[in-house]
DNA sequence: CGGGCCCTTGAAGTTAGTCAAGATAAGTGG
DNA sequence: CCACTTATCTTGACTAACTTCAAGGGCCCG
């Protein structure tokens, strides 16, 4: 989104230069655990969670390559939510000084970062708007063209048809409802054409109908960035 | 919650320089207006809120003085939601070319900024669980705690009482909730002793019973700094 | 003192949750 | 590779939580 410059290039390239796998299933960050490294998405999907009292889960994020999380070891020292690999996944790993130095040395890197941060602040409160005041049927809906839309981000592939990695109760826990109710929304979707299902994966097959049910807005486009410093 | 330096102090005191009073009532930015400055609440309250197609209303924030609001210009040209003063308010008026120097001249006043981008973060996630996954008198039960958490921060004089400055439409239009079913649940939690109510005042009469109900946290402590850079 | 908002309460209607049971699919150890 | 186990999906019947609709009352402001 930015054209960086070769100086900022390299710098990133040695920043991301530890890396390491996860496989599906693996259990990254716990709740509370403490935390002294932040990581960047480069391959698969991730999901974050936390845990109520009563034992119910709140999915709060999907993360997908070019994502940043446990960010917040920047302000905490134990992390607010679980993350746990979807598909088996490849992180980089960031300790914080490194970004105290990357303050200091690339200032438009943190600005960068600054607006990463601004995209998922929005794009939480369109989720809020979402879990309050939208119906079961289209917070299904929306979370299928969000899925879809930001698995294509890394995977240009990707288009009508796309693996969701995830049970109805995980999307459930992601859209505050039950398995059982969201069953039955995903063969209204289905019955009503908009979707179809094959084994683990979803066909969009009537997108502008699935949008017309949902407010979905793609928070990753129209960025306006002008206002950057110049790069090193 | 950081020492600034003289430096540091200075700095902040011309960026925050401009000022702009707005009335109670008074919308300051209206949702998809152009915007091109950020805002640092200094008095009073506001809130931010998002309309959906079917004319229902999500507010996803309450702003309070010391929060920053509208740093999404430094992403996107059109504002994502509407803010509106609940009190007479006066805020900090912020030029974006202001943060590219910023990051330049005192990288560390830019971490403090993704520090507090952070912290707005992680409330984001609480109250989508909040949202998603818990009963409509523990959301009110949380609204009502958070409120007078940072109604304090700014007037250490409010203790158990405080004013709610709300109407039950827009308590339930944070929560999720009907007008009719926030004032049961304001009802209820009345009857059981856990709060009173007078003329627009709410009285926080049982704080324990109450802090029960919720999953609240209060996401402004247990800050972990120290891993900013050195200060300017 | 009249009008408009806001609050309050009851009754009825919807949406989504709970419980339960059977059918599939997906792992797992032999 | 098969048999077994366990997770996941599916569906129906019933229940609970919350919404809708409606009407009356209080209060503030002009």
């Amino acid at each position: 989104m930015v054209e960086l410059t070769p100086g900022e290039r390299n710098t990133l390239i040695q920043v991301e230069e530890r890396t390491r796998t996860v496989s599906r299933g693996a259990v990254l960050l716990r709740e509370h655990d403490r935390m002294d490294e932040l990581f960047v998405v480069r391959e698969g999907m991730m999901m974050a969670y936390v845990l109520l009292d009563d034992g119910s889960r709140q999915i709060v994020r999907f993360l997908f390559p070019g994502d940043i999380f446990a960010l917040s070891a920047l302000v905490y020292r134990g992390s607010p939510d679980t993350v746990v690999a979807l598909s088996t996944a490849v992180l980089s790993v960031i300790d914080r000084p490194t970004i105290a130095r990357l303050s200091e040395e690339h200032p438009r890197l943190l600005c960068l970062l600054l607006v990463l941060n601004q995209i998922e602040r929005v794009a939480a409160t369109d989720r809020m708007a979402g879990l309050g005041r939208t119906s079961a049927r289209a917070r299904v809906a929306t979370l299928l063209l969000d899925l879809r839309n930001r698995m294509r981000r890394a995977d240009m592939d990707i288009d009508a048809i796309f693996p969701l990695r995830l049970t109805q109760e995980e999307i459930g826990d992601a859209t505050g409802l039950t398995a059982v109710h969201v069953n039955r929304m995903l063969r209204q979707l289905e019955e009503d054409g908009m979707i179809a299902r094959e084994s683990g994966r979803v066909v969009i097959r009537d997108e502008a109908a699935l949008a017309r049910e949902t407010n979905y807005v793609d928070r990753y486009n129209k960025l306006d960035l002008g206002w950057l410093p110049p790069g090193r």
